[in-house]
RNA sequence: GCCCUGGUGGUGGAAUUGGUAGACACGCAGGACUUAAAAUCCUGUUCGCCGCAACGCGAGUGCGGGUUCAAUUCCCGCCUGGGGCACCA
């Protein structure tokens, strides 16, 4: 009888199936246990072999957990709104419901192979109108809710305007525009519309203007991803930024609760730090500088003095002396007003520039540049004209979109100044070596009037109090963080529940939803940089004779809906909470079944969403549980993060002009020079290690490649290669299929987990699938001989026996229990190496054996689990429990150096003190020769472990 | 540019992070079984030196310094691969 891992596999996924192993009950006994993998986006080039690293991850702790007695939760679904499909369906003129669902179908398949324990019962497709019906519901929660900052927490709407009614906003200060200041009489003396413009800045959904990547020619708005050069993907056209009316989510209002919430939750710290970093609290001083300028082409004319001043944000007003320049972003909108005539021209072509560039490559840019306006900043202290320049590298987004330039103490103001020839103060002394900037805040300030000898920290408050006294500075804590923007000019997203008459944003009644997505004839734009759905009037209008809901009227019509939708990340920022109760008509989760399932307690996947998707998910929850319909306020109690499983391309080197493909190593300068081919990726499923098979290459793409010749190195062609991301485009895709076809389920399971630590990045490499294979049929030969069939029996375990499964329980535990899934496999191999050295086919220590295995490898554990005679499903056997006293030694190995380096070892008892051994060791004959009759300096003894003697 | 992260034999990695560097695999080499192949089993395998071998000696965890009885692990400075940077998901 021999592993057929093909029939095995397909039956019990069968019966398991059949028997509904799998599902999961909203009520147990048990204690509870949510594992979440992040869902994939289902793309058309399917899933390839790095997907399943975290899945097959949680896929082992959710099993382990079950076995350890708990009623474990673990769902899959699909993030299927996105810009991909559309992309798809612009081309090729596919529906995207329609490819998204082909899509899914293919994945669905291609992971049931693998085996998983899913509950498929609660599968959600976030582009399901039962599944989206809520994310628009959540919408419509924020869009009727203010940060109240007060009690720190968001807060019907209702309230604030009743709050407003009474006593205007003198509490609630606007978060949106914190110039608008009112009382209760002016409140009540506004227009609706005035009222509403005002909410709006309150609003933690809202609708503000922002700048998008615009693309002319194609009349639409391009993702970054899009853009590629500072050109469309598509067509190559040019991309200016340019403001739109956008969506935005409030998620400034809940930075400080998003940091403090890291306190409470088990992320990495790096990714912490990743978090803690996108939000970038600092503190510092928001200072007014007067500007002059002036206004005449003619060099005598009286420059003038501006009515609104330059305010700058800055973490160092310590450094007020050392201002040499200011830097204004190319967006600042006192640009227009400030800039000199003779430096006008200078000015546009220098703005012009910098619309055609992102915002990373403005911050990416090495070369240095910028403009001067002509205007000056006058410093209040002394009066010093400081120059204003613009520069790219200023953004308007953060701070105030000013700085001021100190370039002694920061060294891209340093660079700036040394590229502009801009004379530099030195206000740190000695600190500054005239070389490079110093960003000490500890030197005693000089050349700094009031402040000379003050040390730079202790300065900072001085200067900000004198600053307030002038009234021209105060204190301000900034993020860099900024709100969310929540609208797509897309068809293929959630509409949005809202109806606009007069300018005026009227949500839509929660008994409309869900407002349902309409078919469309084609997807490219609207008029305006408007989505899709623009272009269809009978859909924007369908609620043209709805009644609104109007302040002291009986309503109002002809309202139009919005037409953008919503980004990608709406739907992923909620659906753990629908998991729970996926069939809910009547709520997005009924509070008793999230009361029940809680926080999610391991979620596995990988760092790329660190600061979008966990940020915002981390907000929404807050907001769902500041309004009280979840109980707890940080979604992920644990977070995993699988590492990337990238790819390994390989090269082929083919002479440029000709047809001759040199083998790698013949590339080294002496025949063939690497500058002299066009390296072609080719195929890696055709390359064996580095050696291509020629054969194959040849008939390749419809033999594009049927008449190249070889310049082989020792009679074979070596190829180059790269690791790069997995992707179809660089033909370095594995596809878990074969693998899974060719050695089965459970041999692909432990191999991704062999590969390495789970958290780690690393290239995917075929060639070690053998080993795990290897150890699976030994494994079965413990149990079944080929020749002899049955094998396994049921003698008493010996002392030794034991010791090696018990040693196995420790290890395989502690390792799953802290996701060293690696070593656990290894663990695996050791002791069914030990028990076949020790010819061990006891069913004593093959039962637990086995359940350990359960998580790893399930079919094959069912299958011998089953094979021993037990009745029930090895998914529900208890967890064998580890007992110490099998594994006690009462002697260690000591390995004893000379100087920190090994020489030799002796054998002492494990209760041995330091005052005994001190004589053994210098009585041994190794230590002795080294010794060379001197006494030792000092012996160290750390017990359990080693022995070091000084020399 | 900014933020995060990794670098250990021919290869993936181990050492649960101050305490025997290279577990477990892959690959490779040699051998057993076989008419043969597959499968399986056994032996060896960090590098260098001496040697028939055992033993022994030296070097060694990206590079250069430092702390320590002892450093892959801690500190300082470099080099370099990967991920993210706000409309891919």
């Amino acid at each position: 009888m021999e592993y057929n891992f093909r029939d095995i596999e397909k039956k019990w996924q069968a019966h398991w199936k059949e028997s509904g192993a799998y599902k999961v009950s909203n009520e147990s006994s048990k204690p509870k246990f949510y594992v979440l993998d992040m869902f994939p986006y289902p793309s058309g080039a399917g899933l390839h072999v790095g997907h399943p690293l975290g899945y097959i991850a949680s896929d082992i702790y959710s099993r382990f957990k079950r076995l350890k007695g708990f009623n474990v939760l673990h769902p899959m679904g699909y993030d299927a709104f996105g810009l991909p499909a559309e992309q798809y369906a612009i081309e090729h003129g596919v529906h995207p419901a329609k490819s998204t669902a082909q899509n899914i179908d293919n994945f669905r398949g291609q992971l049931d192979n693998i085996g998983f324990c899913f509950d498929w019962d609660r599968e959600v497709r976030t582009c399901e109108p039962g599944y989206y019906k809520w994310t628009q519901w959540i919408f419509l929660q924020l869009f009727n809710s203010f940060y109240n900052r007060l009690t720190q927490k968001a807060e019907s709407l209702t309230l604030l305007v009743v709050e407003f009614e009474n006593n205007g906003n003198a509490k609630h200060e606007c978060p949106g525009d914190g110039s608008i200041k009112f009382t209760a009489e002016k409140w009540k003396a506004f227009s609706e519309k005035e009222k509403q413009d005002i909410l709006m800045n309150y609003r933690l959904a809202f609708c503000g203007y922002g700048e998008v990547n615009w693309c002319e020619a194609l009349g639409t708005v391009l993702a970054n991803d899009e853009v590629v050069n500072g050109v469309s993907e598509r067509g190559g056209h040019p991309v200016v930024k340019k403001k739109l009316r956008q969506w935005y989510l409030r998620i400034t209002e809940y930075a400080d609760r998003l940091l403090s919430g890291l306190d409470t939750i088990e992320f990495s710290e790096a990714m912490k730090e990743m978090q803690t970093n996108w939000i970038g609290k600092s503190y510092g001083a928001e200072i007014d500088f007067v500007i002059v300028s002036r206004q005449s082409l003619d060099v005598n004319a009286k420059p003038s003095t501006h009515n609104s001043p330059l305010t700058v944000y800055t973490t160092r007003p310590d450094t007020i002396f050392g201002v040499d320049f200011m830097v204004v972003a190319p967006e600042h909108e006192l640009i227009e007003k400030i800039t000199t005539p003779d430096q006008k021209q200078a000015v546009e072509e220098y703005i012009t520039y910098v619309k055609s560039r992102s915002d990373r490559e403005r911050q990416a840019e090495k070369k240095i540049s910028g403009c001067f306006t002509g205007a000056y900043a006058v410093n209040p202290f002394n009066q010093k004209q400081i120059p204003i320049w613009i520069s790219e590298y200023v953004l308007a987004g953060y701070g105030t979109g000013a700085i001021m330039g100190v370039p002694c103490g920061d060294e891209r103001d340093h660079r700036f100044a040394k590229h502009f020839n801009i004379p530099i103060s030195n206000i740190i002394g000695e600190h500054y070596n005239g070389v490079d900037a110093n960003p000490t805040k500890d030197a005693k300030l000089e050349n700094s009037e009031f402040l000379n000898g003050v040390v730079m920290r202790d300065a900072i408050a001085i200067v900000n109090e004198k600053l307030e006294e002038m009234g021209i500075g105060k204190k301000k804590v900034n993020y860099k963080m900024r709100d969310a923007a929540f609208s797509r000019q897309r068809y293929w997203g959630e509409p949005f529940p809202i109806v606009w008459k007069d300018g005026i944003a009227y949500p839509l009644d929660e008994k409309e939803l869900p407002l349902l997505l309409p078919e469309v004839e084609s997807y490219s734009p609207g008029p305006d940089g408007e989505g899709p759905l623009a272009n269809i009037s009978d859909w924007k209008n369908q609620y043209a004779s709805l009644l609104l809901p109007g302040e002291g009227q009986d309503g109002v019509t002809g309202g139009v809906l919005e037409t953008n939708t919503m980004p990608g990340y709406a739907g992923s920022s909620w659906y753990f909470l629908r998991y729970m109760d996926p069939h809910n008509n009547e709520t997005f989760c009924d509070r008793k079944v999230s009361d029940y399932w809680n926080q999610v307690d391991l979620y596995i996947g990988g760092t790329e969403h660190a600061v979008g998707h966990l940020l915002y998910s981390r907000m929404w929850t807050k907001a769902l549980c500041d309004l009280g319909h979840i109980s707890f306020d940080e979604p992920f109690r644990k977070l995993l993060n699988q590492g990337m499983i990238q790819g390994s391309s390989r090269f082929v080197y083919r002479l440029k002009g000709t047809n001759k493909f040199v083998s790698h190593g013949l590339l080294d300068g002496a025949a063939y020079k690497i500058e002299d081919t066009d390296p072609i990726r080719v195929d890696v499923n055709f390359v064996d290690g580095v050696e291509l098979d020629i054969e194959t290459f040849k008939k390749w793409r419809n033999g594009e490649y049927a008449a190249a010749e070889f310049i082989l190195d020792a009679g074979k062609y070596i190829c180059g290669s790269e690791v790069e991301k997995m992707s179809k485009s660089k033909f370095n895709t594995v596809n878990p299929d074969e693998l899974v076809n060719k050695f089965g389920a459970d041999t692909f399971r432990m191999y991704e987990m062999f590969l390495g630590p789970v958290d780690q990045s690393k290239p995917w490499d075929t060639k070690g699938i053998e080993g795990v294979h290897r150890f699976l049929k030994k494994l079965w030969r413990l149990f079944f001989d080929e020749i002899k069939g049955k094998v396994w029996n049921e003698e008493k375990a010996t002392p030794e026996e034991l010791k090696v499964l018990h040693r196995c329980i420790k290890k395989i535990e502690d390792d799953t229990e802290r996701y060293s899934f690696n070593t656990a496999v290894s663990g695996f191999m050791i002791c069914v190496n030990e028990l076949a050295d020790l010819k061990c086919n006891k069913r004593e220590v093959l039962e637990s054996l086995l359940i350990m295995l359960t998580p790893y490898a399930p079919h094959i554990s069912e299958e011998l689990w089953g094979a021993l005679g037990n009745k029930g499903s090895v998914l529900d056997a208890g967890y064998p429990k580890f007992e110490e006293k099998y594994v006690i030694e009462s002697s260690k190995e000591y390995p004893v150096s000379i100087n920190g380096k090994v020489r030799t070892n002796i054998t002492l008892p494990l209760d041995i003190t330091q005052a005994e051994v001190d004589p053994i060791v210098i009585a041994n004959e190794v230590v002795q020769k080294w010794l060379e009759g001197k006494e030792p300096k000092k012996i160290i003894f750390v017990k359990g472990k080693m022995i070091n003697v000084v020399i």
